[in-house]
DNA sequence: AAATTAAATGTACACTTGTACACAGTTAAC
DNA sequence: GTTAACTGTGTACAAGTGTACATTTAATTT
C-alpha cells in the first residue's frame, strides 16, 4: 500500500476508534457529533468528510467491525468440548470474555439494534442473522437435534441469539458489579439450557 | 381538581404525547430536544421547565406510561382459554395488538432499554422485571410447571420476557410489511413453545 | 374587589452543530 | 523535476441547543 493510502487508513481507523470510545464512555452513538469524533481522533472536524459522508456511514463501518468480532467469537467458541452442558458453559464464558474485551462494539450493537438509523438497524439485524446461521451450521454438523429440520434449527438458533443479545445489555451494565454479573451469567446459562431441552422435545403443534 | 391544575395536567400530557409522537415518527428519544418537544406540544420552549427538569425526567415519566401499558397487556392476556398452545397463540396476538396500538411506547421501550440514560435503562429494566413477576404469578396459579420452584419459574418468565422484548424491535420495524410480520410472529410463537417445552423438562444439571 | 400565586410567553445569550470553501503540505504521476 | 491529486487545516456562517430572566395572563385566595 502506498504511503498516502496507509496514512489515510490510519486516520480512518482513528475515527472508528474515536467513535467506539465515545460510545463506551457512556455516549449514545445516535447523539455523537462529527465534531466530537474528530476531536477524539485528533483531527479537524472537516477532515471527517474525507472518510465518511456522515455519522451514519461511519456507523455502518462499525457494523463491519462488529461482524468480524462476531466471527471471531464463533471461531473461539468452536474450540470446545463435546458434552452439551459443557458446551453451553464454555460458549457463555467465551461470550462473556468477548463482551469484556470488545465492550465498545457490543454497546454499539445493543444501542444500534433498536435505536440506530434504519440502515444501521438492518445491518446489525443482518449480522445477527449470519451469526444464527453459523450456529445452525454447528447444530447440523454435531447432530445436536436430530429430530429438527434446518428451518427448525434456525428458529432455535435465532432464539439463542436473541437471548444472548438481550443479555448483553444487562451484562454490559453489570461490568462493575461482579456478584450481580455472575448471577446474570448463571441466569443466561439456565435459559440456554431450557432452550436446548425444549429444542430436543420440539414437535410441531397438532 | 382546580382549573389551573387541570390545565397544567393537560399541557403536561401534551408534552408526554409530543415526545412519544416524535419517537414514533422515527426519532431517537436520546436525540430529541426540549425545543422540539415543546414545539410539537404547542407551547413555548421555556414552559417545558414547569413540568420537567429535563428530557431525562420526562423519559422517566414515559416509563410510567409504559408501566401501565404493560399492566393492561397482562390483564388482557389473562382473559383467555386453558390449553397451553392456545395460551401462547392468544397471548402473542394480544402482545401484537398492544405493539400496534401503543407503538410509540414500545419504540421508546426498545430504544431506552439499551440506549437510554442509566436511570431510564434501570427504570425500564425494572418494569420488565415486574412484568416477569406477573408471569411467574400466572405460572404458579395455573400450575403450568409443577416441577419448578419459584426461582426457576422466574428464570423461565425472564426468558419469555426477553424473547418478547427482543421480538418487539423486529415487529415494530415490520409494521408496514404484513407478510414478514406474520412470519416473525410465527417465529416468536415457535420460540415460546420451545421455551415451554424446555421448562417442562427442566432439571438442574448434575 | 384586590392581592397573590402560578403557568405560559418572549427575549436574550453563550454554545454546539453540520458543512461550505479556500488553503497548505505531501505524495503520486508524468 | 514539474505537475496533478489528495489528505488535513483554518475560517466562516446559518441553524439549533439549553436555559436564565423579565413579563404577561389568568386562576386562586383573601
Amino acid at each position: 500500500m502506498s504511503i498516502r493510502k496507509e496514512k489515510k487508513a490510519l486516520t480512518r481507523s482513528a475515527l472508528i476508534n474515536a467513535a467506539l470510545q465515545l460510545v463506551e464512555e457512556g455516549g449514545n452513538f445516535a447523539t455523537i457529533s462529527i465534531r466530537e469524533i474528530a476531536k477524539q481522533a485528533g483531527i479537524v472536524p472537516t477532515a471527517f468528510y474525507r472518510h465518511f459522508k456522515d455519522t451514519n456511514e461511519l456507523g455502518l463501518n462499525l457494523v463491519d467491525e462488529l461482524s468480524s468480532c462476531l466471527r471471531q467469537l464463533i471461531r473461539s467458541a468452536r474450540e470446545q468440548s463435546e458434552n452439551s452442558t459443557q458446551l453451553i458453559n464454555h460458549s457463555i464464558r467465551i461470550f462473556d470474555e468477548h463482551l469484556s474485551s470488545h465492550r465498545e462494539l457490543f454497546v454499539f450493537m445493543t444501542q444500534g439494534r433498536s435505536g440506530g438509523t434504519p440502515s444501521i438497524r438492518n445491518a446489525i439485524r443482518n449480522e445477527l442473522n449470519v451469526f444464527a446461521l453459523e450456529i445452525v451450521n454447528d447444530f447440523s454438523q454435531q447432530q445436536s437435534f436430530p429430530t429438527l429440520n434446518s428451518a427448525q434449527l434456525k428458529m432455535v438458533a435465532d432464539l439463542i441469539v436473541s437471548t444472548l443479545a438481550y443479555s448483553a445489555t444487562d451484562l454490559l451494565d453489570l461490568n462493575d458489579n461482579p456478584v450481580l454479573k455472575t448471577e446474570r451469567l448463571a441466569l443466561l446459562e439456565a435459559q440456554c439450557r431450557v432452550i436446548f431441552l425444549g429444542a430436543a422435545e420440539w414437535k410441531a403443534p397438532q
